[in-house]
DNA sequence: AGCAGGTAATTTACCTGTGAATCATCTGCC
DNA sequence: GGCAGATGATTCACAGGTAAATTACCTGCT
């Protein structure tokens, strides 16, 4: 059985023949995979959030303690500005609490609130299963080795990108 | 040698013992690696298009023929809004063309201009070259397995997300 | 003929992210 | 003590995407 990214690949061939299209089936998938899941209504927009705006309030409960904006950013693979926004929104819904360092009145420390936590709380259990039947088409065995390559190659990508950034 | 979302699972781990942490351990890392490919500076961006409109060019240029507007959303998997606003920008850069059907006046073909074509012919190889670069950190066989199994993926998405919208 | 409904493309209003500038505050040095 | 420069966070202007409404046109039915 073939994915939609195999025809795109053979029209690639043809009109370029000889071209080397593996490089293409690996990145091409990677990035269509993203873009469904991204697309994808899943529990986190039943629960009226964004992946962005879960990251944030995920990285609080995983480091379970206060992070400052700029430690937010890092956690959760984010631009300042955006935490910043972020950030507004998830106290208004009441689920970030911020609370102002007194050495420094430049920093802020944020944390989730009790409904912060209990939705967090309910949300993994939800996601886990979530992601685990969207995963449902590979074998346990097949779904390790995917993480084990997409590891190998997240490392490259950090070095090649972290090189070019400077 | 580990990568930055296994200390990111870690945290989950500890954070609920117990938590099946492998579904997030293959999306997550390929969310990762969808974002940073996006962020990185690649051949694109240095003849000024984004990939969303090289996906424009590269469409065209892969079924060589002309293509409606629609027929363009679906082979570059965007909105049909998307594509309006992308073909307005190719159009006054001079890399795409219009014609208006003569039946069906409502229905627009488009196809490359000489130019665009020109620069789709150069961009493909220092994409495939650029990308075999990012890949370099697999081995070829790695990168076959690593394609097939997000080919795997991929199609229990399309179908999962298939039923979801129906 | 002419209208009801469908379809292609575009427009509109809005949302979210980004990089650059700005504001507020701290720290080291003289 | 007080200023120069650094740093944390926010704001700003803008780019690009989306869903829903709109425009323009075609087709089939009576």
């Amino acid at each position: 059985m073939e994915d939609v990214v195999a025809g795109v690949l053979r029209q690639w061939e043809r009109a370029y023949p000889g071209l080397d299209t593996g490089p293409i089936a690996v990145l091409g998938r990677i990035n269509r995979c993203a873009a469904l899941l991204q697309q994808t209504p899943d529990p986190l927009t039943r629960a009226g959030l964004t992946r962005a705006e879960f990251d944030i309030l995920g990285a609080l409960r995983r480091v379970d303690a206060e992070l400052t904006p700029t430690q937010l950013a890092r956690e959760s693979f984010a631009s300042g500005a955006a935490v910043t926004k972020r950030l507004r929104l998830l106290e208004e819904r009441g689920l970030v609490s911020r609370r102002t360092d007194e050495r420094d009145r430049r920093v802020a420390h944020l944390s989730l609130t009790d409904a912060g936590r209990e939705l967090v709380d309910g949300l993994v259990q939800e996601l886990v299963a979530y992601d685990r039947v969207l995963l449902s088409g590979l074998t346990p065995d097949e779904q390790d080795r995917l993480a084990e390559a997409l590891a190998g190659l997240l490392n490259t990508l950090e070095g090649t990108i972290g090189r070019s950034l400077r």
